[in-house]
DNA sequence: AGTGAAAAGGCTTTAAC
DNA sequence: GTTAAAGCCTTTTCACT
């Protein structure tokens, strides 16, 4: 799908207040709001636009950490790398994952309380997924950039 | 902050449609649009709810790939980090960077056209960045999970 | 493609419980 | 804390450029 310069502007928008108004949005966009409401859904359709989700502290929600664990699989079969991403995609804690090329197989984002929350869900979840052969956490001391993709 | 149930539903809610209207809201969680609405604007207040995006599929921006990249720094010091995350900050194509403990200083990952287009970042905005001692990167594969937060 | 107006529906406030 | 209702604003459709 082609998006020209209107439809990049409307993205811009919604990533920065996804909660804007059709009018809000065509102020900004130099549209009024009836093409701005038929380019939003038009991309929705296609497959552009996946969702709309709200940012949440992870505080307050009593996620003091964010660990980063890179884990080794035992095969690399299909059935093993597969087996292995259901297992944890099932774990709620587990907010980011990645199959990657090179040293490691995966690179696993996790929101855990405090440390013993962490010791908790290595040994209780992590560990106990069957095929894994090592794992290598890194502590997120500061968090710099989490942005949205860069548009245009 | 404390959350009830309520709020927690409710968060749940806008996590999977942030344009969710309060009517649906309310119905979801069992109350009605007034309560929510309070509730809403009481977690926006206090810094629960940072706000709303759209979550917009990366090929369709024409970012074909995903690339994290470990960094090591010349020195520790306060100021060489402080510096180099406020340049890693002003590169758009850097979605996500963590300072971090363990054998590397930075985990950063970045969305890339194709490989060339990553050959060009590293070159021209990363390798320009003072104070970087080594750096390796892992192309992503597959992207297993990239969820929201826990609620509860 | 775009605008502008009008109907339908949702948001926000007030008031009462 | 809650619900209900009133007024206003937004979304959505439609006629027209």
């Amino acid at each position: 799908m082609n998006l020209d310069k209107f439809d990049l502007a409307i993205l811009g928008v919604l990533q920065r207040n996804a909660r804007a108004s059709l009018n809000d949005i065509g102020a900004e966009v130099g549209l009024s709001s009836t093409p701005c409401w038929n380019r939003i859904k038009r991309m929705e359709a296609a497959g552009v636009i996946r969702g709309y989700t709200v940012e949440i502290d992870p505080a307050s929600l009593g996620y003091m950490d964010t660990v980063i664990v890179h884990v080794t699989l035992e095969s690399h079969s299909e059935e093993t790398l597969y087996e292995f991403g259901r297992a944890l995609a099932s774990i709620p804690e587990v907010l980011e994952a990645f199959l990657v090329s090179g040293d490691y197989d995966y690179y696993i984002r996790i929101a855990v309380r405090d440390t013993r929350d962490y010791e908790r869900l290595l040994r209780e979840q992590l560990y106990r997924i069957p095929g894994i052969r090592h794992s290598k956490s890194s502590f997120v001391l500061r968090r710099l950039k989490e942005t949205p993709l860069p548009l245009g």
